[in-house]
DNA sequence: ACGCTCGCATCAGGTGGGAAACGG
DNA sequence: CCGTTTCCCACCTGATGCGAGCGT
């Protein structure tokens, strides 16, 4: 199985899901054309510039605000914001113009460098990521577009961007890791809408690693070519469908093989070694047929997540990279070095908590049957002991939010709390009030979330988390044909976005979090909150369905633990059942794994 | 008999390491 | 010569198929 056609096979077998789809050249990853609208090779000195991070925003008083990476100094504009609106901490700054008409539109990319960056405020560009507010984007598009993207992972994100992330280019193409996965939010239901990822270079440089760190060295080569674009294998489809469940890009691959740009591997996208990347997402709403309106330009919505950002490589550079590879990634866990040690050492060894210490152990692994699987965990949460890389011996932040609150992760955490304690919204549209349901969180969650576990198959049947209901499904023995008889047994019809809550709950967090950095102090109720559900039961179901599957029985660590609920989980929590509090557990735990800023 | 669960084996494919090859 | 790229390797994961066992 390869590529897209392992998600798409697996979504086409619920069939409502399928019923919904609608097939298209560009859906089908396998198909030699898919995607050959966008597979245009597309100018390399279209740059992503990041908005310096020297210069803070004065009006950001600190990174916990909605203007993380608010323009604060010189920035390039993105040279495509002629056809993609320019992401949306940039689009104050930026006009966010709409596109032209599609078949013109997505190679023509101005090729200028709008502005010039000196090395020294590249690298590291994002100092302000560690925000708590930077996974979730608004669109910068036209009115009336205003999707919200929510990058799901961004705690690993995050993790790899301390430390540059590096992404191998092979011939053959390579997958990304850790790879791109969003929620989206605030889209028309009933529209339809191709989502793909766009790579661009995020700046002009080539790149060195040299004496420990990555310095540039010369000039970028701006004559790449290749495929830039990757569509998702399932588009187009409707608003609701990309709503209802987490976006993954995990087929795609990254290579440096030009040959392939205008080949039948629509899942590659071709890039430079040792040139710094931007991946941006942009959502296109389009026709039924998947055919761009031609009429609208301000139909295209994109999104960039500067902790996403990447260097390029034939070769990790960075051990601290390829350390992060290993231990995160399950297909390199054959050379974590102490591999077996580290899945029986004693409980009372780790210092990090066991799962029925972290909030998803509650939400999410209510017992043995939901126990996390490697991919779960990997993408997501660190389930490896902490203090095996992050010790004193390295200049890397520790990170454990449990021990160390003061963190980016921690940031989000409060998020979580923000949202937890609502706050006053300035939305017009339907209000969702979580304060009611705040006490009766942790219980009232595990339902839905049992419920939709086993029902959430329809999308996420690809390999990665992407698929984590595959994943937890096999940790409880069933079998492939069983969850789709579990998945297609079960209701499903066309409902509200478990996300519809987003908009008017990021009013109220924005108008929590202002507040809270007014303020001062962290609010930790989270860990609090969600161990009130502690179940010793769960534990040992728990336990023994990691030993059996030789998962740490440590599970998540607590470096991630604010941020361990991952964007399936919070879907597929509010799959299920029609009540208030699944919309409040969505928008509770989308908190603490979602970070937040938002267009100016 | 039928449906389901479970365990096992097989296979395809992903992973980083390391040595060799390549190229400026 | 040195930095970069390519290739192969061992190890791993996940999907799948098959058969045995169990309950209805």
């Amino acid at each position: 199985m390869l590529g897209g056609d392992g998600e798409s096979s697996a979504f086409s077998s619920t069939k409502d899901a399928a019923a919904e789809r609608r097939k298209s050249p560009a859906a089908d990853g396998d198909d030699p054309s898919a995607g050959s609208r966008y597979n245009h090779v597309m100018s390399a000195d279209r740059y992503y510039i990041p908005p310096a991070a020297s210069k803070p925003n004065p009006e950001t008083p600190n990174p916990c605000s909605f203007l993380p990476y608010a323009p604060g100094g010189a920035v390039y504009a993105p040279s495509s914001a002629g056809r993609y609106p320019s992401s949306l901490h940039l689009g104050s700054v930026l006009p966010a113009a709409g596109f032209s008409p599609p078949a013109a539109g997505r190679n023509q990319f101005s090729p200028t460098y709008p502005l010039g960056q000196s090395a020294g405020c590249i690298y590291p560009p994002y100092a302000g990521s560690g925000s708590a507010l930077g996974g979730v984007a608004l669109s910068a598009a036209g009115p009336g577009a205003r999707a919200q993207v929510y990058l799901c992972n961004r705690p690993l994100w995050l993790k790899f961007h301390r430390h540059q992330t590096e992404m191998i280019i092979t011939k053959q193409g390579r997958r990304m890791f850790p790879f791109l996965s969003f929620n989206i939010a605030a889209l028309n239901l009933t529209a339809h809408y191709n989502v793909f990822v766009e790579v661009v270079l995020a700046d002009p440089n080539h790149w060195r690693f040299q004496g420990g760190k990555w310095v540039t060295c010369g000039k970028a080569d701006s004559s790449s070519q290749g495929n830039k674009v990757y569509i998702h294998p399932e588009s187009p489809n409707t608003g609701a469908h990309w709503m209802r469940q987490e976006i993954s890009f995990s087929k795609l691959k990254l290579t440096n093989n030009k040959g392939t740009s205008h080949s039948a591997n629509s899942q590659m996208i071709v890039l430079q070694s040792l040139h710094k990347y931007q991946p941006r997402l942009h959502i296109v709403e389009v026709t039924e047929d998947g055919v761009e309106d031609i009429n609208s330009d301000v139909k295209t919505q994109s999104f960039t997540f500067p902790e996403t950002q990447f260097i390029a490589v034939t070769a990790y550079q960075n051990t601290d990279i390829t350390q992060l590879k290993i231990d995160h990634n399950p297909f390199a866990k054959g050379f974590r070095d102490n591999y077996d040690s580290m899945y029986t050492a004693p409980e009372n060894d780790r210092l990090t908590p066991s799962p029925t210490d972290s909030p998803r152990a509650h939400q999410i692994v209510p017992g043995a049957r939901y126990s996390m699987q490697p991919l779960f965990q990997d993408q997501f949460v660190n389930n490896l002991p902490q203090n095996r890389f992050y010790n004193s011996e390295r200049a890397v932040p520790q990170t454990n939010s449990l021990l160390s609150p003061q963190t980016e992760d921690a940031a989000s955490q409060r998020w979580f709390v923000s949202m937890q304690q609502g706050g006053n919204s300035t939305s017009t549209s339907t209000k969702l009030d979580l304060t009611p349901y705040e006490g009766e969180y942790s219980s009232s969650l595990l339902p839905y979330g049992i419920k939709s576990l086993s029902m959430q198959t329809s999308h996420a049947l690809s390999y990665y988390p992407d698929s984590p209901f595959t994943t937890m499904s096999a940790g409880w023995g069933s079998r492939a044909p069983y969850q789709r008889k579990v998945a297609s047994s079960l209701p499903w019809s066309p409902r509200p976005s478990p996300t519809a809550g987003f908009p008017d709950t990021l009013e109220k967090v924005k108008t929590q979090i202002e507040e809270e950095v007014s303020g001062s102090g962290m609010i930790s109720s989270w860990t609090e909150t969600q161990e009130s559900a502690h179940s010793l039961e769960k534990a040992e179901s728990y336990s023994a369905a990691c030993k059996r599957r030789r998962l740490s029985v440590n599970g998540p660590s607590a470096d991630d633990s604010p941020a361990d609920i991952k964007c399936e989980d919070l879907a597929s929590a509010v799959t299920n059942g029609s009540s208030y509090s699944k919309d409040a557990s969505l928008s509770k735990s989308m908190a603490p794994y979602y970070s937040f800023y938002t267009n100016p």
